[in-house]
DNA sequence: GGTGTATTGTTGCTAATGCAACTAAATGCA
DNA sequence: TGCATTTAGTTGCATTAGCAACAATACACC
C-alpha cells in the first residue's frame, strides 16, 4: 500500500479537520457567552450522569473521553474544587477511586446542555437533512473500527 | 427552532468528535514517534510552502488555519528560532510583516508529510471507499457554509 | 508465599494556550 | 489636515496540556 493518499481524499480529510475546529469554536463562544466552563467539563459531567449511583473509575472516563490519564487527573481536581464532582476510595481496587457526579454537577449540567444544544442544532442539525445525517454516521463508524 | 436536536443527531455529532480526536491522535502518535514536530507546524508550512515566494501575512494564515492570533504569532517565534521561517517587514503596510517558508522548513515539510500522508492513507482512504469519501466531502462542504 | 510485571493515578517540570491589555500603523471622515 | 476608529501583531500573566518519573496496589507465575 502507497503512502500517498489521492488528492480527493486529501481534500476530504482537510475539510473534516476544518469543519471539527469551526463547529468546536462555536461550542465554545457559545459557551463562553454563556458564562459556562468548557466542553471538556461537560463532558466529563455527561458521562458521571449517565452512569448515576455507579460513577466511574478514572480509567473508565479516559477510555470513553480519549483522554490522557494526567490530564483527567488534573481536571477533576478541578471539578472537584468545585464541588462538581467527588471522589471516594475504591473498595474493589486499593489504587483508585470511584468518580461521582454531585448535585451541584447535576444542576450544571442542566444549564450547559441548552446552549451545547442550540448549537449543535443550529450548525450541525439544521445544516443537513436527516439522510446526510444518518450517511454520515454510517461513514464515520467505519473510521472508528 | 426548538434547542433540541434529535437523539440521532447527537449521537453522529459526537462519532464526529470522536473520529476526529481519533485520527488526529493517530497523526500525532506518527509524528512522534517519528520524532518530528506537532502537526500545527506542518499546517504553517504547508500554507507557506504553497504560496511559495509570495509570503502570507499572518492574519493570512490565521484565516486559512482558524487559528487565534496570538497563537500564531508565538508559534512563528517557535518556528523562526528553528530557522524554518522568516519575517520580512511589508512593504504594503508598516504594522506587518510577510511570513516565508525557508529552505530548511520545506525541508522539514518533506520528511513530515509521508508520515501524516501514511495516517491519512490508513485510518482513513483505507477504511472508506471513494464514493463515500465524496459523499462525506459532500455532506461537510454543507457545514461549512 | 515471594518476586517480577502491569495497572491506576499523581506530581514536578516545561511548553503551549487563552485572555486582555498594549503598541503602532492604517483607515474613515469631519 | 486632524482626530477617532479599526486592524495587525505582540506581550504579560494565569491556566491548561504534555512528558516522564514516581508511589501504591493488583496480578501472574513460579
Amino acid at each position: 500500500m502507497s503512502n500517498k493518499p489521492k488528492e480527493q481524499t486529501i481534500e476530504v480529510w482537510a475539510r473534516l479537520i476544518r469543519a471539527q475546529i469551526t463547529l468546536l469554536d462555536k461550542v465554545h463562544d457559545g459557551l463562553k457567552q454563556a458564562g459556562l466552563p468548557v466542553l471538556a467539563w461537560y463532558d466529563v459531567l455527561l458521562e458521571l450522569h449517565r452512569v448515576g449511583e455507579a460513577g466511574l473509575r478514572q480509567f473508565e472516563i479516559v477510555d470513553k473521553l480519549l483522554l490522557p490519564k494526567h490530564n483527567l487527573s488534573r481536571l477533576l481536581d478541578r471539578l472537584e474544587n468545585e464541588s462538581l464532582v467527588s471522589r471516594r476510595r475504591s473498595d474493589l481496587d486499593g489504587r483508585g477511586q470511584v468518580v461521582h457526579i454531585t448535585d451541584h454537577g447535576t444542576e450544571l449540567l442542566r444549564k450547559m446542555w441548552p446552549v451545547y444544544g442550540r448549537v449543535i442544532r443550529k450548525e450541525f442539525e439544521a445544516k443537513l437533512t436527516s439522510e446526510e445525517i444518518s450517511a454520515l454516521g454510517k461513514i464515520l463508524s467505519k473510521l472508528l473500527v
